[in-house]
DNA sequence: TTAAAGTTGACTATTTTGCTGGGTTAAGTA
DNA sequence: TACTTAACCCAGCAAAATAGTCAACTTTAA
């Protein structure tokens, strides 16, 4: 369990899906402009998060994503794992330096309290974290601002097409 | 709080100081030797180490480092903090993206996960990790691997002087 | 005094991050 | 049917972090 700012953009990604699609499917770009992700980027991080079956794409106009599955059985640990790859076998697994198992056991040890700090994250869940009071504010504040972003960019895009 | 294999390595390294440094200072030779990390990656994480107050620095034959405080006092969380870059201020604190304080919020939703996890790192301790039954078992194990390792070390020393 | 050990800094290679930009494909809508 | 909107899928790239190398220097026990 490593816990690095890609996993970071992953749990804010999701808990904005989690609470902008009840209604209906979100488009990346729409997170994109409200908590200031690449879009790009924000589509290498879905890419790996639709294939974990953490959320559901749904293409065509009216798309977007959707949680694949409510928010109080999404879990943080998941999420990050999902993005994150497997640290699989770093020096083990081959021969390499660990003579036989020797050293991976050294590995086992951190393992262990890597565990443990997965557990806990598996014990919070998207839902949780909808509750908190300021989570709800912020992201009152954010839909704002993303509205105004938004009417910016329909006003740019009627002035192109105006010059074609 | 960031958890990655820089955290890992000063972890492991702390605790084989802190099953070791009983009776004398211990070399980072040897830690290097028994947890197969490089001197030199171990030279730099025990330079911000000792600047943290984490371990003391012996110079000089029969010298080493040992730990700064009983090892029932030094934290998993702090190890960590003090090889790790403090994220400081990724986009906030300047202007950049974030308009005014809206977007920073996001970050303090995260923060606040983030603290959760740093105290219950700060719960554990070296010795609580020491006392684990199959820590110890590796260790021993390690020790006898090391020795062996020592021996053709020295033998190749021996060997290279009877060239000179 | 001298050699063993720590200490420091600069430098390099590799990997991961975060991002850009180019497409293709599926599904609604005019 | 044509067009638009979105997901999807690449290939590559610059900056940062990771992991390690090398060389010079300082301290101190023997």
């Amino acid at each position: 369990m490593r816990l690095t700012t890609k996993g970071r953009y992953a749990v804010t990604a999701m808990l904005d899906l989690a609470f902008h699609s009840d209604v209906k499917p979100v488009t990346l770009t729409d997170i994109a402009a409200r908590q200031t992700i690449s879009l790009s980027y924000l589509e290498q991080l879905f890419s790996r998060l639709r294939r974990a079956n953490m959320v559901k794409g749904i293409r065509g106009p009216g798309g977007g994503y959707t949680l694949a599955d409510t928010a109080d059985k999404i879990n943080i640990a998941d999420i990050i794992a999902a993005v994150d790859e497997p640290i699989d076998a770093t020096k083990c697994g081959g021969e390499a330096n660990c003579q036989k198992d020797q050293s991976c056991l050294t590995h086992e040890l951190w393992m262990g309290l890597s565990d443990q700090i997965r557990d806990y994250l598996k014990g919070i869940t998207l839902a949780q974290l909808l509750e908190k009071h300021h989570v709800q504010t912020v992201a009152k504040r954010q839909d704002q601002e993303a509205e105004q972003v938004i009417e910016i960019h329909r006003h740019t895009e009627l002035l192109a097409s105006m010059n074609e």
